[in-house]
DNA sequence: CGGCATCCCCCGGGATACTG
DNA sequence: CAGTATCCCGGGGGATGCCG
């Protein structure tokens, strides 16, 4: 079965909302490596509010995309995967991260042109 | 000169917004064959209502993506079309666009799973 | 440590109506 | 035809405080 993002009833247009977010590509592509904790991911992922973390990890995980693990010891130790599913979205997530970092040059020369109109 | 999504000072984390933003995406996507006229973009992307439509177009064209020809002549046209950066991302749009079409069946389980427990 | 709850403000974005 | 203008509501998202 095969989505459709063109047309707007159809979930797989939730999905592309979901990957083309800013915290959710940064945190799949911070798990590139293995798993991280919770307050691993905090730091690593740059800016981002414990509130909004929290908020991408539950829909990534309700997705699919990632694991959350809990480990009963004191003090408390949770940590973060990606599955399978995740990892294929990988090379996606660096291509986006790749583009935006390699022509973001030319994209402020454009909106210091476009400004100055 | 390289940027860095992981900063958040970093110009790149809103570029990261604008390539991930969903009418971003299929803007750039509907324009993959060849300039449209502002009503055939509108016909074209599902669901996008003129409000969402212009400001997507005008983000774009400040950013160097595309670009707005207008056409003196009664009724008015105006043409969109893709700059050689916004073809650049042609490739990665498309990426994305097959992953969340592909993947949509194994997601809808995943949160089908997921909130039933 | 790894959250969830609450408050609150701001603005994204839809609907509708009007114009060069 | 290709927008702009206005209204308005819902929710995204930060800050703060509490808990197991």
């Amino acid at each position: 079965m095969k989505g459709d993002v063109h047309d707007r009833t159809c979930p797989s247009r939730t999905l592309l909302d979901r990957i083309g977010d800013t915290w959710s590509m940064l945190v799949v592509i911070a798990l590139a490596d293995g798993s991280l904790r919770y307050s691993e991911l905090a730091a690593r992922v740059d800016g981002v509010s414990p509130k909004m973390l929290t908020q991408t990890l539950r829909a990534l995980e309700r997705d699919g995309l990632l694991t959350r693990t809990v480990h009963p010891v004191v003090p408390p130790r949770v940590d973060y995967a990606l599955t399978d599913l995740g990892s294929s979205l990988l090379d996606l997530m660096r291509g986006l991260e790749d583009w935006a970092e390699t022509h973001i040059g030319e994209v402020v020369e454009a909106r210091n042109a476009y400004d100055a109109r």
